[in-house]
DNA sequence: TGCAGACATCGACGGTTTTCGATGTTCCGA
DNA sequence: TCGGAACATCGAAAACCGTCGATGTCTGCA
């Protein structure tokens, strides 16, 4: 589970809003090695065909889906598909399986509720 | 609210994983114009320096912060900040003030529990 | 063995993004 | 009224991203 982006802001420092530019509090901040896969997921999430990529194996019932499926709702182009389905598997969001000819996609389990939870981190408890 | 990316999958179409290929259905699927805004809220979080701008202004104490207690523990220039922090109010993630020579930045309350929502549905109940 | 289909990879093109320095705008204090 | 400080905007350079056509790889079937 990731460290929540946002916090209660119960951090009691005695800044207050009155004197600017005096005191950066730099130990509460998201650090920069958090930061950076923590953007890379949210990422992989910016694209709106991927976004419907998402949907569309979520919705199956079998919850998983070849790539053809995917193409046509989605008129792209079948490499373009592929390399999209790249990047959701790459940002951990989704796995492949290959049986046969086909390959077969589904949600890899809370990885979506773990970004859900890095956001609003008090919703989901 | 959004309407949430990930359903149940109750979706009951009788195309089952044998066959591939054969029936895409496309009535249970993120519509382009439902992604788009969606993608694009997403390309705001997208960005480690962003996410720490929002982690420095969710961690104040008083909620509203100035573009130069964001800029020094980034250590990024002054026009880059003024740049990310026009993205996210683009965004609807925040929210900006300007009282006298500062600019005050608070969170807007909901946006980023709405986002969460659209991610996890069912765990924000 | 040869062929056809499903999918991945490669190379390239156009558009976008991140970052910076330089400059403009607005407000407060001297 | 003038100078300085905080912040926004502008223009540019480098890097990145989405998309496509072409091609490669692997599986199953005749």
């Amino acid at each position: 589970m990731q460290p929540p982006l946002v916090t209660d802001g119960t951090t009691d420092s005695g800044s207050s809003a009155a004197a600017c530019c005096v005191a950066a509090p730099t130990d509460g901040v998201l650090p920069a090695q958090e930061a950076i896969p923590l953007a890379a997921r949210f990422k992989a999430l910016a694209d709106p065909n991927r976004l419907r990529i998402l949907s569309i194996i979520s919705n199956d019932p079998a919850a998983e889906t070849c790539v053809c499926d995917i193409t046509e709702p989605l008129d792209l182009g079948q490499p373009t598909v592929s390399h999209h389905l790249k990047v959701l598997v790459a940002a951990g969001l989704l796995t492949r399986e290959k049986r046969g000819v086909w390959a077969y996609y589904s949600l890899v389990p809370g990885a979506l509720d773990s970004l859900a939870a890095t956001l609003a981190p008090k919703a989901s408890e």
